[in-house]
DNA sequence: TTCTCGAGGTGGTCAGACCACGTTTTCTTT
DNA sequence: AAAGAAAACGTGGTCTGACCACCTCGAGAA
């Protein structure tokens, strides 16, 4: 691998890209371990030290997970990792925070539409059931939307927003319950109208959106 | 910067941080060259591997970008990079795909709404214009109204879904012209429930979103 | 049978050596 | 003196080999 005429892709990508075939062919998932550093580098011809280039970048990808004295394993990968560096390297300006709420608040309909469509009578009113029975915590009761709306991109996604949003917002003073019994309500008539309505009171929102 | 007792944090990690602060104490910005990878090892204490290490990641992530026989420089970053790779880790189901889509059009939806707020009389109706005038590329045309939408990070948003969806979709037959420009008037009118409308006709959805 | 401890495997890190490639400087040549 | 060619230098790219810290597991001790 070293120096051949063509080369011009790094041996580190080009690990990056055939550590994604050996996972394809051996048909490993997450939690699933990968081969050794060692063992790669003996593998696909490389020098350990390019190896763990390759795997470093995918574990601040979020990726791969590594344990010491262990080994490397797949992760089941929901961003996160890369998220936290991403947010204090990108979050700068004003902008940029207002760009966050923004779409966080338009993801979040979003998802509401997305229950709205997919969602059963008896998973709405267990959901009902659950915000007047606990202590609603904003990011719990969202989760629970988003995993109802059943798009785990979609998911993933918003995971970002809440972690974007929250190492800048200080956490400001949560919503009332009622609000939150409001919007399960709403959703349970099925009109997206009134639970658009019902997320706005929520968020407080005056303007469009 | 060796084994201390502490340790706990990987050192790549611990250079990435140092060189966020290096990076925002020297206020450098997109296009700016940061220290060679020597001086850095040094200044930071650390081997020059481990700072390859950190370098590497960043670079996988679309953060830095680096020119050998040159230097390493900061990255204007609007996604990308990261984006082929988790596309081809990540695509690999079909509901996978699926959730692509429907949080593609999701987004455009947001997008035209934003537009909808944000845009001025005159911004749209250059789009417009712009529509009748041109053969219009899908992608160019979301590319102009994520643009009015106003809001980097959703613009970005949409970015990765592109890439995702393209890297996927075998570009089927487009929508026809007239499809555009009905969206580019509906836009024109202000009534969103026209906008959405017309973008399912131009998405050919029968479904709820 | 249970406990202990050490061997072996794994990741973490470093130092040093080359190579390939740009840039800059220096030294020809005209 | 100006222009071009060659060498020196700096930078990223990669490999090797050496330790360290830590985990697992099994052989042998209790």
């Amino acid at each position: 691998m070293r120096n051949q005429t063509e080369s011009s892709t790094k041996v580190y990508i080009e690990i990056v890209r055939q550590l994604r075939e050996i996972i394809e062919k051996d048909k490993l998932k997450a939690g699933d371990k990968i081969p050794s550093e060692r063992e790669l580098s003996e593998r696909l011809n490389a020098g350990r030290s390019s190896v763990r280039e390759a795997l470093r970048a995918l574990e601040l990808l979020g990726l791969i997970e590594t344990r010491r004295g262990e080994g490397t394993y797949i992760r089941d990968f929901r961003g996160n990792q890369l998220v936290q560096l991403l947010s204090s390297f990108i979050l700068q300006d004003k902008k940029a925070i207002k760009d966050v709420i923004e779409t966080k608040y338009l993801i979040e309909l979003d998802c509401l539409q997305l229950v709205l469509l997919k969602s059963s009578k008896s998973e709405l009113e267990r959901l009902k059931n659950w915000t007047i029975e606990h202590t609603v915590e904003d990011v719990d009761f969202f989760a629970r939307i988003t995993e109802l709306a059943d798009n785990h991109l979609i998911y993933r996604i918003w995971q970002i927003l809440v972690d974007y949003h929250r190492s800048l917002d200080n956490n400001k003073d949560q919503p009332t319950k009622e609000k939150y019994i409001d919007l399960a309500k709403a959703l349970e008539t099925g009109n997206f109208d009134l639970v658009r309505a019902s997320y706005r009171r929520l968020r407080d929102l005056s303007d469009g959106i």
